[in-house]
RNA sequence: GCGCCCGUAGCUCAGCUGGAUAGAGCGUCGGACUUCGAAUCCGCAGGUCGCAGGUUCGAAUCCUGCCGGGCGCGCCA
């Protein structure tokens, strides 16, 4: 399919070559002064447009008379058809019958139509996603960073990128020690297979126990207070047992007591396998994946060169600190507490220069949710002083909540939508919607195909919206066909692979008749097909999937439209005519079959 | 209190490095199955672009001030 050769923007070259005329133009008028042509926004005034209003200052006339000068530049050009001047825009209108067989031959035979490019060679750009922690199972939260990461990855890559896709696991902390003291407490030996449950779930059972645990002792111990003191504080007293036992425990575990050690690595192991099996249900991976066990020393280690330097500082209670001010921000950031202990950015520091003595990078992007905003601006900004060079290569992609139907997810009151159940319920939701529409597969097949329609629906509703953007995610909405929906997209694929296999290339060999590609609705495939190779670089250089789904859907759409229209038949059309409408077909599916795979999402030959 | 993000059609969202009549999906209503698969398609209706100023030939887009919502501002992660 990928020929490796070319990868060129067909709509590009055209663009430019059809802008020159009136750059030279206004070069030998001494005039310095941008030209690029595009669709015009509105409908019917041509297929490239451009506005000559810019000009006017120079040429010390109206735009309307600019526009009619430069008119004349397209005289001898065969593939405008025509010229119009409205108001100040330059309209072109495009020769389809001539265009289309070069758009034709270059989506064929060009990767560029897939949306490969060069854009981004030789340069090194590290992705992290996912980040977990190591005491409860993935939910719906994680499921838009990963898909948001990982299809980041995939379309930096396709923009040529040497993209490394990382994760960073948080594996260690006194969150990790609460599973621990559930397990040991309440445990009794059992196992992930012991207890049938994903061995990841199995451990959040154990989290959510020293909750329950921990409330049922604080309530005790505040039974008949006039004044308790708050659960925090309990937690962190000697009175709480719990708490001292979870706070030994950290001790223990920085002091690698073995019993301690081993307990953490085989839940912790227990965990990871639940999380990688999440991952390989979603397609997704890493290249690499650091462990914050493993890099907070390292942390501590650049903390102490940088007081050295005199980036960092001594508070009056002996916590090492970060000056905000020196980066624009108000007042002051541990680094280090008083006790010598690190904090959270610390390892951050520490992955961040290890990463970057790994690898190098140009640009290290980080996926997190935009609760973190403040924290990636502040530990931007301390690496930037501990490290001057990589200044302009740490990017945070950040992104906005997903809430539910009936608000947000919290963790508190139990409303938050785990991934893998999230994921059972809509492939079953799938296979039930599909069951009577095809009843030549068995169940296994049923599921097969249900899930691939599940993956694709969760995945397209996650990535359609922009990273900014706080949504309400609709489970029902996710696995439609109808509207903007990723089962909308591979049902425009499927119905593509349908016509060919039944036109079982009675094309082949016919001249064909490009004139017929005129037509309104073939020319809105075209023009969507010409808008994508942008449109994946825009996504990478923007780190925006939303730009690539629109562009995927559009191509859906206009294809929809044309095989439904009933002047764009294939089969049972004139030779010639099928013909051109046979290639038309073959080029779309290629790329919309591209588009779904820059999405990480399954093209069904059926459904 | 300070910082960042957001406010566009009944709903969910694009557009925001300034350009023509502000778009899409859903929903509503009305159509299209004797022809490539009607889960697809076509059409109608629907908006003072939060408000008020300013810059500009031109503002949803840039600037200022308000109003409304979200997230932060830990020696939590």
């Amino acid at each position: 399919m990928r020929s490796g050769y070319m990868a060129t923007d067909f709509f590009a070259m055209l663009t430019e070559d059809l802008a020159r005329p009136i750059r030279d133009r206004l070069s030998q008028l001494d005039i310095d002064a941008e030209v690029s042509l595009a669709p015009p926004t509105r409908a019917g005034s041509g297929d490239l447009s451009f506005a000559c209003h810019s000009l006017a200052r120079f040429f010390r006339k109206a735009p309307q008379v600019i526009a009619e000068e430069l008119a004349t530049c397209f005289d001898s050009e065969p593939r405008v058809t025509q010229v119009e001047t409205v108001s100040g825009f330059l309209n072109l209108y495009l020769d389809w019958t001539h265009v289309a067989p070069q758009i034709l031959e270059w989506s064929r035979t060009d990767d560029g139509a897939l949306g490969l490019s060069q854009t981004l060679k030789g340069r090194r750009i590290l992705v992290e996603y996912s980040s977990p922690n190591t005491n409860k199972p993935l939910h719906l939260g994680h499921c838009r960073n990963i898909i948001l990461g990982s299809t980041v990855a995939r379309i930096l890559k396709a923009a040529g990128g040497d993209v490394v896709r990382v994760n960073l696991v948080n594996d260690r902390g006194i969150h990790i020690c609460k599973s621990m003291v559930a397990y040991q407490n309440f445990g009794h030996g059992a196992t992930p297979d012991s207890s049938g449950l994903k061995s990841d779930h199995f451990i959040g059972h154990y989290y959510v126990l020293f909750d329950k645990a921990m409330n049922e002792e604080y309530l005790a111990y505040s039974q008949g207070l006039a004044e308790p003191m708050n659960k925090d504080d309990y937690f962190n007293s000697e009175l709480s047992s719990l708490g001292s036992q979870t706070r030994k425990m950290l001790v223990d575990w920085e002091a690698g007591i073995p019993d301690v050690r081993e307990l953490w690595s085989t839940m912790n192991a227990w965990c990871e396998a639940g999380f990688e099996e999440t991952y390989q249900r979603m397609g997704v991976g890493f290249e690499r994946v650091y462990h914050e066990s493993q890099t907070y020393l390292l942390g501590k280690d650049l903390v102490a060169e940088g007081l050295d330097g005199g980036i960092f500082k001594y508070a009056a209670n002996g916590a090492v600190v970060f000056d905000l001010e020196t980066i624009g921000l108000n007042g002051e950031k541990a680094v280090l507490r008083a006790d010598g202990t690190s904090v959270y950015v610390t390892q951050d520091i520490g992955t961040a220069v290890k990463r970057f003595e790994e690898y190098e990078f140009d640009q290290m992007v980080y996926v997190t949710g935009n609760e973190q905003d403040h924290h990636f601006r502040v530990l931007f900004g301390i690496l930037e002083s501990l490290k001057p060079n990589y200044a302009g290569k740490l990017k945070h992609l950040s992104y906005g909540m997903v809430e539910l139907p009936d608000g947000k997810m919290k963790s508190r009151e139990g409303t938050v939508v785990d991934a893998d159940d999230l994921m059972d319920e809509l492939q079953k939701a799938a296979a039930d919607a599909g069951r009577s529409r095809w009843p030549h597969l068995t169940e296994e097949q049923l599921f097969t195909r249900a899930e691939a329609i599940a993956q694709g629906g969760l995945k397209y509703f996650l990535l359609k919206y922009a990273p900014v953007t706080t949504f309400v995610f609709d489970r029902e909405r996710s696995i439609s066909l109808e509207g903007e929906t990723g089962a909308y997209c591979q049902y425009a694929y499927a119905r593509a692979t349908s016509m060919l296999r039944k036109l079982d290339n009675a094309d082949v060999g016919v001249e064909p008749d490009y004139g017929v590609l005129s037509h309104e609705q073939a020319q809105a495939v075209l023009k969507a097909m010409l808008a994508f190779p942008t449109d994946v670089r825009t996504a990478a250089l923007e780190l925006k999937p939303s730009v690539l789904t629109k562009s995927t859907f559009e191509l859906a759409k206009s294809f929809a439209a044309f095989y439904n229209h009933k002047d764009c038949r294939v089969i049972g059309a004139e030779p010639a005519a099928m013909a051109a409408r046979a290639q038309l077909v073959r080029c779309a599916r290629r790329m919309l079959g591209a588009g779904l795979e820059l999405l990480g999402m399954v093209a069904l030959e059926e459904m």
